[in-house]
DNA sequence: CTGAAAGCGCTTACAG
DNA sequence: CTGAAAGCGCTTACAG
């Protein structure tokens, strides 16, 4: 039965009516032109001008039955370091005439199945997975989809399917290893909820770790319950690791954004950075350098990640083998020692 | 003629036969189960739970002729401020089966058309666009499409369509007043490369006008051609301030992290805010008000941008006739004087 | 309450 | 170099 047609979009039958052509022949005009007649061609670019016609790119891919839309999913779009991410994906993957597609996905957990089942109602050739969460049933419903997945800012021991990212544990026990360095031993770990943030949680274990291999204290940790990751989570939590651990003369923050707070909170009091508490952060915001004092961070090549994302994808679409070696791409991260934590 | 079929997503054909029903009963189970007998219901449903079955939202709206998705078009993902436009949008079209798609649109004003070609080629049934320049042909693109087309963040005098946003020459106008209400008169505005950016040449075209009302000199004005809108453009822009209006008192910087970034340069130096220069920024970036001191910018209700926007296009969906004024919201701004700018 | 037919916009082989 | 047929996965009326 016809229905009424979408009144403004011209389809390629309209296309085809104006330059005299069937169908297939604009089809072909579009993806193949060097086919097609120079005359037909051209009659077919004119009709295709005047009518502003856009294929429908959802009836193509129906058709081929070939996607070329990746679904990348990110905790939130707060996090520059994931836009980062965001842009090398899409720019090595537009090379291959893939496209990125942005999940609303600012979701409880609760709802993460819903997600999930909106991404893969569209149908994307692949999913790259930010900093994401997710559940037993959500993993087993990612690779039940058959499709490649990536998993990224992160590096699993039990990865999903390909991976990019880097270990938090291993920036945890780096960043307390450089507060040992600088000759301290009252660290204490300002960090978040601990049901609500894996990564943080292994930051955390990198701390008690690195304090363990020196017989130091590692059970020195302040949680934050509210304002999760904020800067005002800095403020509040650095009262506390002062109120708790007076003794404390550094203080491991989640983020740059804590470490951002807890530096602005110290100054307000009066307290000296890094003279009498040296602070950390991580992420490598770009806020970090200009601070005064400056903030010992972590870098982490967040373009990168995203363009070894893409890289890998391409291949898995290309059917090509990954070797363990090339599904599984650690880059690292370093520590980047600054004025908050390392004395004049 | 036959095509491998998808090797791993189910169709709706392997639900019916599994079902042992038609592919319509399924189809009914799914959107009006209430019209399906309980059994035949329970078959369906059990079969789609066995195939971890996912409707293909696409070929749904092919057949439909309705779209589901909005797309947004912003300029970049690394304001936050856009970030939360975002968030009320989708929160608001959720209520009504609508979806949000970010396109990636990281691109220069060379590619906007085929961004817009992207766009349009997955059919959304509408578009928000989040602070995004658009040249002439963009803009008949868009229109052409027929489709409701939002524009926020700004409140431009000859709309595409409809539009939610503010004044950024009021914005401008503002905080030079304000500036002027402390008794500043030696005002210099630090903003950037002229023709990348619009709005932020409205907030510059709002100074010169404050300041002439007052017969102040209105060509103080500094620009910043690297880094945009950057921290870094802010500690550079600050120096060229200084060395070429060495009797300001005051500076208007384009936005909170260009002021983030001169007021950290004025620590460096040993120069008082707001005692020797005043700063103010624009943006009500989350940390603005945790500087020390504190910094004067402007409020946005960014998340209502994105759930007015969100209502405006489900109206027009529905096919409601919206007077201009439902159409055209200003939600306004709030200059927030903080220590930056107003002496203790 | 359930099913056979027709169609959404496009493309892939196959003929010619 | 170009076209008629069949199909991608789904839904909308229409019958029954």
């Amino acid at each position: 039965m016809p229905r009424t047609k979408n009144a403004t979009q011209a389809t390629i039958k309209e296309v085809a009516a104006r330059a005299g052509v069937s169908l297939m022949t604009v089809s072909r005009a579009i993806h193949r032109p060097e086919v097609v007649a120079a005359t037909t061609r051209k009659k077919v670019e004119a009709a295709i001008e005047a009518l502003n016609y856009i294929p429908d790119a959802g009836a193509g891919r129906l058709s081929t039955q070939k996607s070329t839309t990746v679904a990348v999913v990110l905790p939130s779009l707060h996090f520059e370091g994931h836009a980062r991410t965001v842009d090398g994906l899409s720019s090595e993957l537009r090379k291959h005439g893939l496209h990125v597609l942005i999940a609303d996905s600012f979701y409880s957990k609760n709802t993460e199945m819903e997600l999930l089942r909106r991404i893969l109602g569209r149908r994307p050739a692949g999913v790259v997975l930010i900093n994401s969460a997710h559940s037993a049933d959500g993993r087993q419903m990612l690779l039940g989809s058959g499709l490649p997945v990536i998993e990224t800012w992160d590096f699993p021991s039990d990865p999903m399917d390909s991976v990019v990212g880097f270990s938090h544990k291993a920036v945890g026990a780096a960043l307390t290893r450089h507060l040992i360095d600088q000759n301290h031993s009252c660290i204490t770990f300002l960090g978040g909820p601990q049901d609500s943030d894996p990564r943080g949680n292994e930051r955390l274990a990198g701390f008690r770790s690195a304090m363990a291999d020196q017989h130091l204290d590692a059970d020195r940790v302040v949680t934050v319950e509210q304002d999760h990751l904020t800067i005002n989570a800095g403020k509040l939590g650095i009262s506390q690791v002062l109120d708790q651990y007076p003794d404390t003369t550094a203080v491991i923050c989640l983020t740059d954004r804590v470490a951002m707070g807890a530096m602005m909170e110290c100054r307000r009091r009066g307290i000296s950075v890094p003279d009498e508490v040296a602070i950390t952060g991580h992420g490598g915001f770009d806020f970090s350098e200009h601070l005064v004092p400056s903030l010992t961070t972590t870098h982490i090549d967040a373009y990168g990640i995203g363009v070894h994302a893409g890289r890998i994808l391409h291949a898995r679409l290309q059917n090509q083998l990954l070797s363990e070696e090339q599904g599984r791409i650690d880059v690292g991260f370093e520590v980047v020692a600054r004025d908050s934590s390392v004395r004049a």
